[in-house]
DNA sequence: TTGTACGCGTTATCAT
DNA sequence: ATGATAACGCGTACAA
């Protein structure tokens, strides 16, 4: 195919009306020749919608039929972690016979209403929602029209909501009691922001362990690092710092490791031979490091797979039904970044 | 805030007249409110949308106005290299008045074409397409009906269209130079898919480098990895099966990279000691190994702000303008990866 | 199977 | 600044 030069610009772009009039038809034909139902001279109108370059206005149908066959999906930035998922979940939707109309809301201030009001702009038939546990005033207005909603990782307090999340207090409690299996009683944990419920959960984890193991929680040991690299660093900076040192650093999320990873580094801090080290969330990175890192991985195939499956469940049912809520376990998966400490103290 | 209970599922929302009505002025009026034009009296206004929880319905006021104000976004996918381009075009739009609509096209078989009639059946005012070198017929038909459309990273043959890409070809060559001059002889390389334009470019510059400094080009130190992890994996496999071995690796995106290090390691060849390291593309991994990959890294952020200025550039363009070429220059940014061979041969 | 006419929610226009 | 009304492009119902 050859396209070197540009047509001059129309100023807008053909509608069934003239495809019909080209075809020597009704609109009404033509409608059903797009909407794949049979009609006595397909050839002409296929040959009409070819000559005039015509494209369907999902706008204008939408409207009429109050349907849009699309869901938005709301994240706060396409990172890997959100990336995995939204891979799955688009997926997953077209299989469904429904759109993605992703949009992020991390970027800059007060993007969160902006990105809502966008989506439901647009008509929407439901919304999917990941990692967002604060309030908001207009999200709230949304969900109080009744639109489906659907939340991943966390929601807000007190929604009464579709949600699909993962077990975060228990499974931070064996990845913790692994390491003081093998002898650390110094472990550090760089905690996300508090307030939010899964980095909530997971502090509380680390803390049961210790609590069952009958070790003091110091805490100085317990740094926020509030979600970022940046912060991560800081905290591990702190970390280390501290006396007596860690001789293990539990990290609540993966961008928070690599702070923590380049810290250490800095530092010319070895793992597993100076520091152990677990962090929540596997991406890629974790597994080709050497050492790699041992990890808390969430399923996220599976978090794609249940939210959109709630979600259409949500789409299709009749009545009203209670919300659902899934729990998702998580796996550790142990690689190289864990040994016991160096000497007891 | 207080949400606990979901209101009853209304059939649809209220629309404009009904705030027109509960506030007691007309529908043109409650339009120029909306759009921040002004009114005598909008607390009214304000009250009745309030009130009814009214969401202005785009779609309808698109119909109408012929420009939805969103650019449609198409990439691959949201990979690590996406996804910060992603991140620039949405906030350079969204400054601008715009809003992104983004789709990934490779998730499935043919999802390119039903990517492209979402976007321009949701009628984007412009649309920008992220390393697409392939022709497709929908896209081709867009095109001419004088959409505007901006390519990043490679267009399809002959279009004559807005794009901004980088230099691929003159920065492999230094980047190869660099090996060459401490020594190497024998560079294998990594290749992408041969025929897509900025893979062709790269494996030139790594071609003029032999050349310039008078190197026999051994085709056994040439294997294609057609831009995937798994194929850069079996493409490295090959090369340090070769005889004789390469003292030195050049692999041409990041993807393919981590499949290289992914068989260095499980060969237990290690970085630089027994082999040097180059890669174009630059990824956190890179920086975070030890030692740091060396790399070629193309300008992501100022990528993302051109090819949005192009954009908005065309978008605002009374006249037909001819297209627009940006090329942006790549940064070498050495780490530790590269050292002279162990021994000359 | 086909054609016609109306409805959808908004914006644009124009007279006030 | 306001109100009334005609588009906008498509789906749908109904009559043919």
């Amino acid at each position: 195919m050859e396209v070197t030069s540009r047509a001059k610009k129309p100023s807008r772009s053909a509608t069934i009306v003239e495809v019909a009039t080209a075809a020597n038809v009704s609109i009404g034909t033509v409608s059903r020749y797009i909407n794949g139902l049979s009609v006595r001279k397909p050839e002409q109108i296929r040959a009409a919608i070819e000559e005039l370059g015509y494209f369907r206005n999902a706008l204008a149908g939408s409207i009429r039929s109050r349907a849009t066959k699309t869901v938005g999906i709301l994240v706060p930035n396409f990172d890997e972690f959100h990336a995995r998922i939204l891979a799955g979940t688009a997926n997953h939707l077209r299989q469904a016979g429904y759109s993605a109309l992703t949009v992020t809301y991390a970027d800059t201030a007060n993007s969160l209403s902006e990105a809502v009001d966008f989506l439901v702009g647009h008509r929407v038939d439901g919304l999917i929602v990941g990692n967002l546990s604060a309030e908001n005033k207009s999200l709230a207005k949304v969900f109080q029209t009744g639109m489906p909603m659907a939340f991943y990782n966390t929601h807000p307090d007190g929604w009464s909501v579709d949600r699909v999340e993962v077990e975060n207090c228990d499974v931070t409690t064996r990845a913790m009691e692994h390491l003081i299996d093998i002898g650390h009683t110094h472990i550090g944990i760089v905690t996300g922001t508090i307030g939010q419920r899964p980095h909530d959960e997971r502090l509380r984890g680390y803390r049961n362990a210790h609590i069952n193991a009958g070790l003091p929680i110091d805490p100085a040991l317990q740094q926020p690092g509030n979600g970022t690299r940046r912060e991560g660093y800081e905290a591990a900076n702190r970390l280390m710092s501290a006396s007596p040192q860690p001789t293990a650093i539990f990290s609540s999320n993966y961008q928070m490791t690599i702070g923590v990873l380049q810290l250490l580094r800095e530092r010319n801090i070895r793992i597993p031979d100076d520091i152990s080290l677990i962090s929540f969330d596997d991406v890629d990175l974790f597994a080709l490091l050497d050492p790699g890192i041992t990890v808390i991985a969430q399923p996220l195939a599976d978090i794609a797979k249940e939210v959109t499956r709630v979600m259409l469940e949500r789409l299709s049912a009749q009545q009203m039904v209670p919300p659902v809520s899934v729990r998702l376990d998580c796996n550790i998966v142990l690689r190289g970044s864990t040994r016991p400490p160096k000497k007891a103290d």
